[in-house]
DNA sequence: TGACAGGTCAGACAATATGTCTTAAACATG
DNA sequence: CATGTTTAAGACATATTGTCTGACCTGTCA
């Protein structure tokens, strides 16, 4: 049951939320964004999240410069793509269909909203 | 970020499955639903899987007959809700709306569930 | 040159979650 | 009473998660 879907820790996803977020940089400037107390080890801490980010493919990293400047390697959409597919292959055989469906019960949509929707439906095939 | 939402366990949804799909039933029944292989040991793995979704108030038993008789004590579709709800705190600001649009550009969707699904957009106000 | 600030790297660590297993005590039935 | 089934309580190994420490490297500047 391990790594065959991908695990964001917590603290794993506010650092995505600040590269999302704030673009491609350093690791202090993540850490002041994370973490605004601003301790020594904290900087540690992001730099652990980062190279375990790194190691799922979430981040990149790159070295030319003196201070490496990390950039999420994963868009937001698709993070959320696959934890919907987790909770879809744990609860609804792995179909999608059922969470659509629980969704449109639930939500209350604007007008705008609504219309996408009804779009999208009618252009889906 | 501990207990303020629901973590079910794998082990412990598949208890819930079993329970779901062949409704109350007692500790040995599960166990062989579960653990085909059938050993001494997984009886009481179950039984420790089946306390724990009791304290989260997963699952209820019923303590009258020699046996106890234990029962799912929430329903799939409010789990997926939970679930659903998890994944929209996390990455969408705790909205759902993101998440519907999302699957609307995923899913392919049978007739049938096109004309539900139209219907539910139409009744939600 | 040499001290130093700022980086990286590798790994230790405690707390928790998870799945499994052991043991002791309760209990009904033959 | 003896036996087999149950419950109850907790030990245990492993993995995850978040944090922290220390060694080491490298450029800058007095």
């Amino acid at each position: 049951m391990p790594p065959d879907h991908l695990r964001i820790a917590d603290a794993e996803l506010a650092v995505l939320e600040v590269l999302w977020d704030d673009g491609p940089q350093t690791i202090r400037q993540i850490a002041q964004r994370v973490y605004p107390g601003g301790a020594t080890s904290e900087y540690a801490t992001v730099q652990k999240l980062l190279t375990r980010l790194e190691q799922k493919s979430c981040v990149s990293r790159n070295r030319d410069a003196p201070a490496h400047i990390f950039a999420a390697a994963i868009e937001r959409d698709r993070l959320i793509g696959e934890q919907l597919a987790q909770v879809a292959e744990k609860l609804c055989d792995g179909s999608l269909t059922p969470l659509l469906l629980h969704l449109t019960g639930k939500v209350r949509l604007k007008k705008r909203e609504r219309e996408m929707l009804r779009k999208l439906i009618d252009d889906a095939q």
